[in-house]
DNA sequence: ACCTGAACACCGTTCAAGT
DNA sequence: ACCTGAACACCGTTCAAGT
């Protein structure tokens, strides 16, 4: 055994976190074993420390991917100047995708490092749509961000929309007529 | 060994369950193993599954204890009528028992069954100290509830107070304006 | 240089055996 | 009846050894 050599380091990143996403999707995060993902791939286990420092490592860039795939998926809707529609898809990427979307909310399960700058900063180009609505004044939007992702993360899945589109347009409201 | 009939199975389940906060407050969740509430508590790990029939039962328990615990914090508060010197009272318990309060929202790593009746009923009894300003509508309570630990649970500590008052009043005056 | 597979130090959970 | 402690089937992580 040893030394196959049939992919580079970066293939081999991808085909881990294939696997990876493919045993989140099917069996959720809990399931998410570097053995399986190994058994998964076709490797032993030691080949994804050579990619990956470790399992917090890993879910890191899994979670990179995620946050990619969201803006990728978001990205036709942005144009369109309604708040609500584009809410609405970002709920639905949310629900088609529950396992791995809660995950980027919940890094590490108690608490490591603080988060690499650039995983901020690309959760911030997300909900940086509301910004229009809120000039000047991201502490509002980051409360309506937050808050809505409060409903997200502890309705139960059928109540989501209506309850987030409630706070929306509420939230909305109260900060015009602030303005009045 | 064996056999030392020192306490009862409710004595033993509240020996337990001190073990068991004893740890979570000083190491935090991650920490808390069965093995290492056994040692604490100068007992075997078989002798936890005597009372508990397993850790994620003995997690819901643990629960059950935090939610009685905030219940009884806020009772004094309750009476004055004012919603923000009641909900910095809650923030306040939130910050200095982090880890436990932490637990209640996420009270199975991945999902088994839905929480109990009693679980949900207690969370409910808390918050309804919104009730009267939202009256007729459980649908804007929940709303606000939840939204307000989107910013607990996403903010870091800090920003945690401002961000949930800023919402708590956009959130208010949108409702009143609403009305008008 | 790339990859294996065995080892280390852990887990939660079960249960025969002791008193 | 109460409790132990060994066992089972797992973990994440490391690293000497092979090609």
């Amino acid at each position: 055994m040893a030394r196959r050599n049939e992919h580079n380091l970066v293939e081999l990143k991808a085909i881990i976190l294939n696997a990876a996403e493919t045993i989140i999707t099917t069996e959720g995060l809990a399931a998410l074993t570097i053995r399986k993902i190994a058994m998964e791939m076709g490797y032993t286990v030691g080949s994804i420390y050579m990619v990956f420092a470790s399992r917090a490592e890993l879910i890191l860039h899994i979670n990179a991917r995620t946050l990619e795939d969201i803006t990728t998926y978001l990205q036709p809707i942005n144009a369109t100047a309604d708040i609500e529609t584009w809410l609405k898809a970002y709920l639905h990427y949310a629900r088609t995708n529950v396992d791995r979307w809660r995950m980027i909310f919940t890094p590490h399960p108690p608490e490591a490092e603080p988060l690499p700058d650039w995983y901020q900063a690309q959760l911030n180009t997300i909900f940086q749509q509301f910004a229009p609505h809120f000039p000047q004044s991201p502490q509002a939007i980051q409360a309506l961000w937050q808050g809505i992702h409060g409903i997200c993360l502890l309705s139960s899945n059928d109540e989501v929309e209506t309850a987030v589109l409630l706070l929306l347009r509420i939230f909305l409201r109260g900060w015009q007529s602030d303005l009045a």
